[in-house]
RNA sequence: GUGGGUAUAGCGCAGUUGGUUAGCGCGCCAGAUUGUGGCUCUGGAGGCCGUGGGUUCGAAUCCCAUUAUCCACCCCA
């Protein structure tokens, strides 16, 4: 246990960050092309933010939460999601009174006390943003473009949107009264689950997978059909959009998302080959959580991306991230004169944002230069005593196999002048 | 929370119907005439066969339990 890492956790190796950063920074350029800027919340917050925010019925909060008291007694809950900090810290510091609409970008961890699976972690990533301020449909479609434009940087194919409105408290209300009714006779035929979803969501059922109840709910009335005029048209001018953008996408009106705060627009990227956790990408409109958490009435929209489930999908694609360079400069060294002269020059070319190294474990000339090989070196210095006495270095040139001597002296400007970058 | 699979060296695997000192590839370390890497060759280190019990003259191999891990349900990114 104690040299193990924790159920759902995962570290992430010297030998594949370079894959994360390369994520990170791909995403940061995205967010800046659209105007975002990056936010940053604490990993922990109050209990209560998540369950007012994510909704005390759903899944999530109910029994995925890692909640403990701190020595305080306060109850503290690390984060499940991102978007409730984030309207946490905008009613906080009162951001709406700045120019709106708003912009956010986040990168953060997130925790779910769920089973492992492929594609499910305890502690997973996720890139995330958010727009506060504008209840225009064009915005929907941008964080969806935004979405878009980031596959295609990578080089992501084979993923799917699709779309759906889940309504707003108004036409959702009428509606499932509406779906109970046609529920309420098929109720005996469905699964457990399903029954239990009766009352607290009725809308997930059609969500659900189990065949039966698929059967039982083909002619289930649609929450699409039954909008208001105002949700009506919002959808309608965000599919509008979408072909403006020149985006493609599927209706699917048996999207439902888990969490309580969405309203009316709410989207999905599929992935169908990185297992049965095919999301790879999550959001839509809450127009009301801003209000619910006690701020001015303020309309947004989001999207969370799961990272993990994003790496997943490259390796799919067959995408290979272009690896860190290796070091500048190798030194090695033979003699005990040479290893001190070797430390001095190290110093120097670290000071000059030169990456170098050194062996520090007394080896031998050949093994210093398998070393140096490992280290995908661009050049291999060379110090003897030789070269002590003379006031040189001997450069060697790894992948041509030239070498010759420099003067110490000019060894800064001559380097400079050759390293590749 | 429910179901199924797997557990042998740092990593990836083999291990025949239970039978002697448990193997292979990669990696690691060292050498192939002593100040030069990549290729090749040679040698070496490294395993309580996940853990605990049981069956047996004998268990990596069969049985039970336990833990870990993977996959699926559920849920979601």
């Amino acid at each position: 246990m104690l040299t193990k890492a924790p159920k759902g956790t995962k570290d992430v190796l010297a030998t594949e960050t370079y894959k994360w950063q390369y994520l990170e920074r791909t995403f940061k350029k995205v967010c800046d092309s659209f105007g975002y800027k990056e936010i940053r919340t604490p990993v922990f917050e109050h209990t209560e933010l998540f369950e007012r925010g994510v909704g005390e019925t759903t899944d999530v909060v109910q029994k995925e939460m890692y909640t403990f008291e701190d020595k305080a007694g306060r109850s503290i809950t690390l984060k499940p999601e991102g978007t409730a900090p984030v309207v946490r810290a905008l009613i906080e510091h009162k951001l709406y009174s700045g120019p709106m609409p708003l912009k956010f970008f986040y990168i953060t961890p997130c925790y779910r006390y769920e089973r492992p699976q492929a594609g499910r972690q305890r502690e997973f990533h996720q890139f995330g943003i958010e727009i506060f301020g504008s209840n225009q449909p064009a915005v929907d479609v941008e964080v969806m473009a935004l979405v878009y434009n980031f596959y295609r940087i990578l080089g992501v194919e084979g993923i799917d949107l699709n779309i759906n409105n889940i309504g707003c408290p108004k036409c959702r209300e009428e509606y499932n009264i509406k779906l109970r009714e046609f529920l309420k006779e098929k109720l005996d035929n469905l699964c457990e689950t399903c029954k239990s979803r009766y009352d607290k969501n009725p809308m997930r059922i059609l969500d659900c997978k189990n065949e039966k109840c698929q059967a039982e709910i083909v002619d289930a009335p649609l929450m699409i059909n039954h909008l208001c005029d105002e949700c009506n048209e919002h959808f309608v001018e965000v599919k509008k959009y979408l072909e403006i953008a020149d985006i493609e996408y599927k209706v699917d009106p048996k999207i439902v998302r888990g969490l309580d705060y969405y309203t009316k627009t709410a989207f999905e990227f599929i992935s169908n080959e990185i297992g049965s956790q095919s999301t790879v990408c999550g959001g839509g409109r809450y127009d009301r959580l801003v209000e619910e958490l006690g701020g001015p009435p303020t309309p947004a929209v989001g999207f969370g991306m799961g990272i993990e489930r994003l790496l997943l999908t490259l390796e799919n694609n067959g995408i290979e991230i272009s690896k860190e360079k290796g070091l500048d400069i190798f030194i090695v060294t033979i003699g005990e004169k040479a290893d001190k002269e070797a430390f001095k020059i190290l110093t120097n070319l670290r000071e000059n944002s030169i990456s170098s190294d050194k062996d520090y474990l007394g080896r031998s000339t050949k093994a210093q230069f398998k070393y140096s090989d490992k280290l995908d070196a661009e050049y291999t210095i060379v110090i003897g005593d030789d070269e002590v006495d003379k006031g040189v270095v001997t450069l060697k040139n790894m992948q041509t196999g030239e070498q010759q001597e420099i003067e110490l002296s000019n060894l800064i400007v001559e380097l400079k002048s050759r390293l590749r970058r």
